[in-house]
DNA sequence: AGTTCGGACCGTT
DNA sequence: AACGGTCCGAACT
């Protein structure tokens, strides 16, 4: 596994890469970073934290990102990677319900345990655990914090709340 | 219209 | 056994 920073208009994030892509993406640290990441040149690791770089100030500045690097997915369970799959085919300014989600992986009961799924999404903006708002358009939550989660539906010029 | 309450539901630790 | 990024209906304010 490496550590890449991700530079961003909207602060330095965390890439974790395995041998197989992208595991891990984490939002800007409110503190400073602790060390500076190791790379094997050999890796291709270099080549996924350009694109991941690139997709990411994309995805930030609401528009669909291009090509992304493999994603590593292997630490999820079936179901979540069966939501997380779910997720990625919701549209860039689009919103769904958990409720929604779990329709759509054929789970119609299963409204919480999606919710929890979302929770565990291990890379938050690239895949769009952000666009699952609650019942009636309502918010919802967001592990890495409301403020962040309003903030990508704004750029994305998503619809909140309801008039 | 907004709120609180109480069940019911399901995957993960 | 307990906890969630839930949902829905009912009964309030």
């Amino acid at each position: 596994m490496a550590t890449a920073l991700i530079q961003t208009a909207d602060g330095t994030f965390t890439a974790h890469f395995s041998e197989y892509g992208l595991a891990g993406l984490h939002f800007p640290a409110g503190e400073a970073v602790p060390r500076p990441p190791t790379h094997e040149p050999s890796a291709p690791w270099n080549s996924w934290s350009r694109l991941t770089e690139r997709a990411l100030n994309q995805a930030l500045a609401g528009k669909t990102p291009g090509p992304l690097p493999p994603l590593d997915l292997s630490s999820g369970t079936v179901f979540q990677r069966c939501v997380w799959n779910a997720l990625r085919k919701i549209p860039s300014g689009v919103t769904r319900s958990y409720a929604q989600v779990a329709r759509t992986i054929g789970r119609p009961e299963a409204v919480r345990a999606v919710g929890q799924a979302c929770g565990a999404n291990p890379i938050p903006v690239v895949i769009p655990c952000h666009r699952v708002l609650a019942a009636g358009g309502k918010l919802g939550g967001f592990s890495s914090g409301l403020d962040w989660k309003r903030k990508l539906l704004a750029r994305e010029g998503a619809i909140l709340e309801l008039g």
